[in-house]
Parts: structure tokens; sequence; C-alpha cells
RNA sequence: GCUGAGUUGGCGGAGUAGUCAAUCGCAUCAGACUGUAGAUCUGACGCCCGUUCGGGCUACGGGAGUGCAAAUCUCUCACUCAGCA
């Protein structure tokens, strides 16, 4: 290996707000920088799904996230190795980071036992057999796309994210359920922590920086436990696990930042809608990475800023009603992006309808652009210091 | 004109005497979605009541029958399609 390839990617802190604990920062890796705080789309499969790299450059992008698991069973970590690493294989050359297949021991396992997802909601879905099995060692799952056993462990999952080759990998965790006891989620605390350190032990290549992943569920005690862990193990600290609310999700980012050294970039795993951000970054939240946009924009829901957009409907309209059929306004009169410049809402309601694979790749565009232009704007507001400001445009 | 086949809810299409207000698909409507088993999933879908669960009414081209009971059997009318004249 060429030592220009054997740099960790490093982070900087470029500016604090001087109200808020929110900064910006700068990732640098040897395929590009990220100025932070910035939220990574997620391309699970080597794609952020329905945008070729060449949309997402159009848009801004910065950084994508892919998934060990997926690639790992599909098309496999040796024949992506061969094309130079994930991110060449996909011609992307930019930043990646990829997740461990932790959330995949979540929501292949407890999540479909419990028909509950990473924050809790009023309703439990129906309860359905898991795909796979925890034990000390490591995740025995069940492929969902031929059944085949695959077997998956802090180890294993290092050494695949190593041959996909991402500048930001992620320790290999377990998510606890949000709807586990005290005892429980300690449990699966406990467990996560030594298979962080045995992720620690595994990871060899320097050109890859290793996050690791605070857990502990809603519980304050375990939270900062976690969080020092991690802070004494790792030089970038990723948030994960599950989540009661959000107002307990905004607690525990609190607590957890509260306890990690402020120099270390923070990732919050899988968090994504606009209020999210807003509180976490003001919370000390650098990077986030969340499928809404791309799925939420398959689904015809389209991110729309205030005041249409609000946080009762989650800034975003669904493109598919009736209502939509004979409007000849943009999707989003606030946004500037490619779609809203050029097609007429009743344009991207008839693709929905038809089912037109050019509506989901334009809602999906335009979603991900909101994002972007969310995270763009952000950093303008910290550096000029008037991020509460720029926030309550948004929230209230 | 004759012969044969058919007419079921917005559409396609099951059912062929009781467990049928009627399988299923599509469409429609509503809801969900936060490290993607997701171009997905869930629910509603004749009308009117009432709480789960029921209760009432109107319905399987129209009309008339048989029968305890009919979307299902008989007769008749209308219409559609195919073949023969």
């Amino acid at each position: 290996m060429l030592d220009i390839f054997n740099k960790t990617p490093t982070f900087e802190i470029t500016h604090k707000d001087t109200k808020t604990k929110a900064r910006t920062g700068v990732i640098k890796t040897t395929r590009g920088s990220i100025e932070t705080p910035y939220i990574f789309p997620v391309g699970t499969k080597a794609t952020v799904k329905s945008l070729d790299p060449y949309d997402l450059l159009e848009i801004g992008v910065q950084g994508v996230l892919a998934n060990t698991y997926h690639l790992f069973l599909q098309p496999g970590e040796n024949l992506i190795s061969k094309f130079g690493g994930v991110s060449e294989f996909m011609n992307w050359h930019g930043p990646v980071m990829t997740d461990s297949g932790g959330f995949q021991v979540f929501s292949l396992g407890v999540s479909l036992e419990q028909g509950v997802g990473k924050l809790l909601k009023d309703e439990v879905g129906v309860s359905k057999p898991r795909l796979n099995k925890i034990s000390e060692k490591g995740v025995t799952f069940q492929s969902h796309i031929d059944g085949a056993k695959k077997f998956l462990s802090p180890e294993i999952s290092i050494k695949i994210q190593e041959k996909l080759g991402a500048d930001l990998i992620v320790g290999f965790d377990d998510l606890e359920s949000p709807k586990y006891s005290y005892e429980e989620t300690k449990k699966s605390l406990d467990l996560t922590a030594r298979w962080l350190i045995r992720s620690v032990k595994a990871h060899k290549k320097k050109s890859q920086l290793l996050y690791g992943v605070t857990h502990g569920g809603k519980f304050k005690d375990l939270r900062i436990e976690s969080a020092k862990f991690n802070d004494k193990h790792f030089n970038a600290i990723a948030l994960g696990g599950a989540h009661e609310s959000k107002e307990n999700l905004y607690d525990v980012i609190s607590w957890t930042v509260e306890n990690v050294d402020e120099v270390k970039p923070k990732h919050l795993l899988g968090i994504g809608e606009v209020d999210d951000i807003l509180n976490a970054v003001e919370r000390g939240v650098d990077t986030f990475d969340c499928v809404i946009p791309t799925r939420m924009g398959r689904v015809g829901n389209i991110f729309v800023h205030p005041p249409i957009g609000n946080e009762k409907n989650k800034f975003r309209i669904d493109i598919t009603k009736r209502e939509f059929e004979k409007e000849k306004g943009s999707l989003n009169n606030k946004c500037d992006c490619k779609v809203c410049r050029n097609y007429t809402t009743a344009y991207i309601h008839h693709l929905f309808r038809a089912h037109e694979l050019l509506g989901y790749k334009l809602a999906s565009y335009h979603n991900v652009y909101f994002l972007n232009k969310l995270m763009e704007e952000i950093r303008d507001a910290i550096n000029e210091n008037r991020f509460l400001e720029y926030k309550k445009k948004w929230l209230r």
C-alpha cells in the first residue's frame, strides 16, 4: 500500500457557535473533505437509490454511507476490493463511510421480533420471526436474499470494511430494542462494549478512521457509561442505539456529547428528520446519515420548507394526493434544485400515479438536495454565530 | 332468424343452492416510514346504525317462479360475443 493512501482521516473544528454546542468542522480523507455539519445520503448497496454519482456531485453531496452487511451478501467484499473499494466500484471516488452491519443485527433481529423501529412509536407492529441469532461470538444471519447462513462478528465486520475500503468505518455493535428494560439494555450495552474492543483490536488499516458506537437506550447512567467507554477507546464517536422518543434522543445526545472529548467527530447514526438534525447540531453533533430523503422520495413524500412544511407534517407533502393533479407550480418554490426549477408538481404527481421510474428519481434528487442545502445553511449560520436564529426559521 | 357461450361490486375476474355483502388482483381513499429485507408496508373500500362485536337495509342484467334457504335451480325478457344462415 502506498504511503499517501495510508493516512488516517482527520477532523478539525473550524468554528464554534457562541450560544450553543454547535460547531463547524472538516473531516479530511484521501478521497476528499467533508465540511460539517453534514448528512450522508445512504447508499446501502453501493448506490444511493435512483441517483448516480453525477447527480450526487450536482447536488453537492460530500460523502455517502454504504452498508457492510448488504455488500458482504452481494456482491461480496472480495469482488469490490478488486475494483479498489466501494467508492471506486460505484464510480463515486469521494469519501465513503460504511456501517458495520450492526444495524442489521437489530433490523433483522429484535426489530422484527418485537415489531419496533429504533424510535419507539405508540403502536407496535406485528411480531415476525427473526432472521438472525446473536451469540457472544457474533451474529448468524439467514440471508434475506437466498436464505443462506451468514456469520458476522466484530473481526469479520472490520475485515469486510477494510476490503470495502471506506474512509470512515464503524465498530460492530448490538442494537438494543427501545422496549428493553434497564437490565436488558445493560446486557446489550456490555455485549456491544466487548464487541467494540474486539473491533479496535481487529482494526489494522490506518487509512480508515474507526468510529465507536454509543448505546444504553434511554437510560442516562448507561448512556454516560457508554460515552466514557467510547471516548477511551476511539478517536471518533457514533451515537447509536434506540430511543424512547425525540425528547429522549435529544437528552441522549447531550449526555453523550458532554462525556466525549470535544475535539472528536461525532456522528449520529440513522437520524435525519429536520427537527432532529437541528436539535442534534445544537447539542454538538457533526455528522448524520439517514435513509429518509431517498426512502421518503420513493414513496412520494417531498420535503418542503416552512410555512407549508412544519414539525407536524415533518416538513413533507405527499405528492401522490389528488390535490396536486393540476398544480402548475414547482414542488417547492423555496428550493432551487434541478427538479424544482424544471418540472411542475402536476408532472411529478403524474409520474407517481403512473409508477414511472423518473418520479422516484426526481423525488429522491430533490429530497437529498433539500437536506444537503439545509446542512449548508446550518454551516453558514454557525460560522456567522446565528445558529439559534436559523433554527427558529424551521421550528416554531 | 337459428345454435352455442355469457351478463357478479369503479374495472378485471372467482364463486354455481345454505358457513356470501360475496376469494383475489387492479384502481381509489387513509395511514406509516429516522445506521434501507422498503419503487415498500398497513388499513378501508354497498348503504345506515351502534363499543370489541354485532344489528338493519339494499345487492350478483330485468321480471316471475321453485324451495326452509337462491349470485347459485326453472321460466321469461333484455343485452354482449362466437358460429351457421
